[in-house]
DNA sequence: TCAAATTACGGTCGACGTAAGGATC
DNA sequence: GATCCTTACGTCGACCGTAATTTGA
């Protein structure tokens, strides 16, 4: 559903580390830093505190999180409901 | 917000038409039938009756067109919201 | 016959990995 | 010193455009 950008910016959310998060994502630590990086430009918005090494969300990474997840979890429900039709 | 795919399926359903969406999109009419089939084949859905001619959206595509219009409504709110806001 | 869409095929740019460096525990 | 994150840089694949083909008005 969402950009690449965005569906790892929620799983290094989630884990609270980017090297857990491309354990998960079968990634390089370097390619999600990369895209989260990019994110955050793209945006002008700044999710993560870095203080070189664990990253704390934000308070507007934490609301972004938040909303983000909450769309994301309604997309799955729309294409599951689609997928369990027939034909149309 | 959405993959690049979905962004140019809304605009494509809006119009009614791959030419008019490429012209709006500033993109070519086979870059939009590429991207377009391939959201189709990574859902295993078809959004789109195709006769050759005018696309119509089948009774799917258009639950996921209304679905997605209004989760991507939902998502630029936040995004806006966010940026009002001063620094976290 | 014209307009619109699909398919085939190359080129280009972005996403990724490896490697090196810096910071925190 | 070990772990985690970032930056630099080269590679590869996805995305896009052009051209040719197909189909409907």
């Amino acid at each position: 559903m969402f950009d690449k950008k965005i569906e790892y910016f929620m799983i290094v959310a989630e884990e609270g580390s980017f090297s857990a998060a491309a354990r998960k994502l079968l990634l390089s630590q370097s390619a999600l830093s990369q895209q989260v990086s990019l994110l955050e430009s793209d945006l002008s918005i700044r999710l993560f505190d870095r203080n070189g090494y664990r990253p704390t969300l934000t308070k507007k990474g934490e609301v972004f999180y938040k909303e983000v997840k909450r769309l994301s979890l309604q997309y799955q429900n729309v294409v599951a409901h689609l997928k369990e039709q027939k034909k149309s």
